[in-house]
DNA sequence: TATCTAATTTAATAAATATCTAATTTAAAT
DNA sequence: ATTTAAATTAGATATTTATTAAATTAGATA
């Protein structure tokens, strides 16, 4: 269940010095005594701190001699927050009506970019919204109601992309798909982590 | 400070009870009783975390004759999520000269300030907005379409900056360039890690 | 080897918080 | 005016968590 992963998230977030960490480090990268210093508590207090974010994946560290530097993960920053309205919204009106202009472009310019003419992913996007378009082609392609094993899950995503371990991930990220004892299965659409929350 | 606001955001959702609260919402209003049952916690406890989502305005109430009936606050949940990524983002570097303008005239800013006269590169910027900008200046110095061996990439990013490894990496990694068998190419625009998407 | 430095762990404490039961309030309905 | 149903408040308890001082670890360096 992905719902400890959103509170844990959360309660990452959750707290004044730790929001503040993130805020020095936007600035660049930090060793704890400095961090400690700027902040007016003790390495002790940082390490605890640091401790938590590492956790939720927010901060990233690298080690120069007995030092240190923190620095911030772009990437779980930006992106983690859609995890929580998909969540709470899976349900909700994933429906179509307003699929607008804007989207529509989008869709055929990235299916155009990331694919190449046999079909082949060439890359994953970086930004969500373009990700999102990506994985839902990929989706679209296997059958509602299957039961998949782990392997023909793999062998699938091969047929479009080597990394098969980071896209498998990522549907289940995204909640396009589930796993219990091993067996992956097609999520209905409503659940699917789609454009339209992004807005 | 809007920091409380944000650290209040935070913890009003870092609760397995409340986000469960919030995910029965999404299907429609519910009154405290019916939650308490659904939840298997007594009505008091409803009434604690009610007060919670309350004050970070999670949720909406209305009455009608004994019985509350509790509603999600779209809005609020939707976009307080962003109100996190902005106050670590934008109260970093509060004393330049890029306060919350437009995007061009961070544009000039970071292309006057990490660019010698003589056109090199001065340093790597920390703050990912301000990198991008950097990237894509010397991205738009390549030509659209041709082939560059690895050496030739070096070369081309050491005219700029010494650090040809980092920076070769992450033009990778933010899709700039795409490699294949050792040969790197430019990839088209609609695939970069653009600024827009961190507004 | 001994020493220095940054970070972590440990143990203790104080504050915050999630939950319950029991009592109280609110606003109808009888 | 009494009763009833839903919600809130108050008080108690157990758990979590933020913090610190002191001891320990992990890497340099002399």
């Amino acid at each position: 269940m992905q719902l400890d992963k959103v509170v844990n998230y959360h309660k990452a977030l959750a707290d004044p010095t730790r929001i503040k960490m993130l805020i020095l480090l936007a600035d660049g990268e930090l060793n704890g005594q400095v961090l400690a210093e700027k902040l007016y508590v003790t390495p002790a207090t940082i390490t605890h701190h640091a401790t938590k974010l590492r956790e939720a994946s927010l901060i990233n560290e690298r080690r120069d001699k007995n030092t240190i530097y923190f620095s911030l993960n772009d990437y779980f920053i930006k992106n983690n927050a859609n995890a929580t309205a998909n969540l709470i919204y899976r349900s909700a009106d994933a429906g179509m009506s307003d699929l607008g202009d804007n989207h529509k472009r989008l869709k055929e310019s990235v299916l155009k970019n990331f694919f190449t003419a046999e079909g082949r992913l060439r890359s994953i996007p970086v930004q969500l919204k373009k990700k999102l378009i990506v994985f839902e082609q990929l989706i679209s392609k296997l059958d509602k109601g299957r039961k998949y094993s782990e392997k023909e899950i793999n062998e699938f995503i091969k047929s479009y992309h080597d990394d098969f371990a980071t896209i498998r991930r990522e549907f289940i990220m995204h909640q396009y798909m589930f796993r219990e004892n091993e067996i992956y299965e097609l999520n209905p659409p409503e659940m699917w982590a789609s454009w339209e929350a992004l807005a």
